[in-house]
DNA sequence: GACTCGTGGGA
DNA sequence: TTCCCAAGAGT
């Protein structure tokens, strides 16, 4: 590691960093212009949008957020399910419980006014190691050294990192921590993840695009693009189960909140029986059915992936009376089912039964 | 440290 | 089709 990026001064990299920003800074919804800086509001809610989100999903619904709840005493005010709606479809909704616990201690008990520093930052629910110092740089100008997937394959392709993460994470944090800037170095993190984002991408490194083209270790060495290094993944299981699709002649549709904690906590969802690897035979199955009712089985089967497993959906409909009542029930109406707010796994059973003939 | 926790797009 | 990966956090 005694090369390129260590012979240049840190200074000299985060200079060329910087200057290619000025030039280069993509022009994103809640970023600031090169130089400027953006409201804590804003860059707090962009960067919890944005944890192992990608940029084009996140602009609409940063919008949305934004009309809705303009401070963030509008979103400490808000009923837990209205944001857990607004959510509906972004994933990782722990994300969403956690941001509205956020802004209702930055808004009851902070005035209102983000914390300025890490360490302040990191007791909010919802903000880690990364999130505190991306708020910290972007939104206060303190030099820390945020550490996202982009940064950690930029650093260890100029420092040829050879360690596979997760174990090599503290070392390239160390790195990323020698090259930040005095000066600006909200731009030098923004800086960083947009070289990640745009030239010093996974596959094909665009190195002949790059203004740290001469510092870069992995460059010289001729594998970059193998960089970094990662332990291997584990297969992904598949869970089995049956979802069942409950129509009122009213022209509702039978839904429930899940629990709050867990796997798509506190969002609608389709009932089913449990998830499970073995799957469902027709008998099994039936009993638990949240109404008795003349249940037929769909054609076809919803498959969803999560992330450490894939979701094998079989759809049984049945149409019941319209004084039809069930504990803890929603019923939404089946032409709005889009307003309702459901998850995407949820989203496609209520199309796929839709489609299926399950209309009523 | 190892798991859990969504979703969409690109190669 | 399948795999990877994206401004990670909480337990």
């Amino acid at each position: 590691m005694a090369d390129n990026a260590s012979e240049q001064t840190t200074s000299a990299i985060s200079r060329h960093l910087l200057a290619w920003y000025d030039r280069h800074a993509r022009s994103l919804p809640w970023r600031a212009p090169p130089g400027g800086r953006a409201d804590p509001y804003h860059v707090w809610l962009s960067e919890v949008m944005l944890q192992q989100t990608t940029t084009a999903t996140v602009a609409p619904y940063f919008h949305d957020f934004l009309q809705r709840w303009p401070s963030v005493h509008d979103l400490a005010a808000a009923p837990r399910e209205e944001v857990m709606t607004a959510w509906a479809g972004l994933g990782y909704y722990a994300r969403a419980r956690n941001l509205h616990k956020c802004a209702r201690m930055v808004s009851h008990d902070l005035g209102g006014r983000f914390p300025e520093d890490e360490a302040g930052l990191r007791k909010l629910p919802g903000i880690g190691p990364y999130t505190a110092a991306a708020i910290a740089a972007i939104a206060f100008d303190r030099p820390a050294a945020p550490l996202d997937g982009n940064i950690e394959r930029v650093v260890a392709r100029l420092f040829a990192v050879e360690d596979p993460l997760p174990g090599a994470k503290e070392s390239l944090r160390g790195l990323m921590a020698r090259l930040v800037p005095t000066e600006r170095p909200g731009d030098f993190a923004q800086a960083m993840m947009d070289l990640g984002a745009t030239v010093c991408v996974p596959k094909t490194p665009k190195c002949m695009l790059c203004p740290l083209h001469d510092a870069c270790d992995g460059r010289a060495l001729g594998g970059a693009g193998e960089l970094p290094r990662k332990a291997p993944k584990k297969a992904r299981p598949t869970r089995r189960a049956v979802a069942f699709w409950t129509v009122r002649a009213d022209g509702s549709v039978l839904l429930r909140r899940r629990p709050p904690e867990g796997l798509l906590g506190g969002m609608l969802e389709v009932p089913t029986t449990a998830w499970t690897e073995d799957g469902w035979d027709e008998t099994a199955a039936l009993r638990h059915a949240p109404v008795p009712a003349s249940w037929n089985e769909l054609p076809g089967q919803v498959r969803h992936g999560f992330t450490h497993f894939e979701f094998l959906v079989t759809v049984w409909a049945a149409q019941v009376p319209a004084e039809t009542a069930v504990a803890e029930a929603v019923w939404a109406g089946i032409d709005r089912l889009g307003d309702a707010g459901l998850p995407t796994a949820m989203r496609k059973i209520a199309e796929h039964a839709i489609r299926q003939g399950g209309g009523g």
